[in-house]
DNA sequence: CAAGTATATACCGCTTGTGGTATATACCTG
DNA sequence: CAGGTATATACCACAAGCGGTATATACTTG
């Protein structure tokens, strides 16, 4: 468990990152948005923490959560190069044109 | 295994992919460069066919394999938000102008 | 058809992540 | 200080993914 990819593996994570995308949140409030458990809660934000998706602010007994952004534009980053295929790749295009034409291809074959 | 993020979170199937978003190759090709068994890299192959980031076709006893786009902009779309999060915030500039200028922040508290 | 090549799959043991329950820690209020 | 609230952590059991080894399948060539 370090990498950014295994951290946004785990879908209840990606689902407090989604919360705390609009603004930050406490423990208790993720608790009860996404109805996890309260260990589950902090155990996740102790993952997500420690992999730097998310920082905390102590307010009296509770902790505020919100979000950073470096790991998430580590992926993004990774993405580039596929990004580059997907785009300067025609095929998908290509692919749509041939549904809209069920005519049987002809290979050259 | 289903989601997109769990696919990508072998460090060996991102290998993969890596390879792939050059040129085609066959098993063979990839077992050799990454250094793989081939088990290994047939079994990372099928999970990355299950999940669409990847088709093959055969050449004789070769499969080659190629890349798909599909699976790779589902990812694209999940960073949006995202995205959108740490270009608005400025907040990482703030920062970053903060450690340059290492004069304590007065706290209105 | 035999031997060789290329790939897929079955089986197995190990490791690791996950959630649950219980508990510790810290702070706040009367 | 007692009781309540908010969060963190330790421990445990379970499940799932991973790589290795062995084997099956399919194709090719002499």
């Amino acid at each position: 468990m370090q990498s950014v990819f295994e951290i946004i593996a785990e879908p209840n994570r990606r689902a407090i990152l989604g919360l705390l995308v609009s603004s930050q949140q406490t423990v208790g409030d993720i608790e009860r948005q996404l109805r996890m458990s309260q260990p589950t809660v902090s155990k996740h934000l102790r993952v997500l923490r420690d992999a730097g998706f998310v920082e905390s602010t102590v307010d009296a007994q509770r902790r505020l959560y919100r979000l950073k952004a470096e790991p998430l534009q580590e992926l993004d980053e990774w993405l580039a190069p596929f990004r580059a295929f997907w785009t300067a790749h025609v095929d998908a295009l290509e692919r749509h044109l041939d549904r809209m034409h069920p005519k049987k291809k002809r290979k050259s074959k």
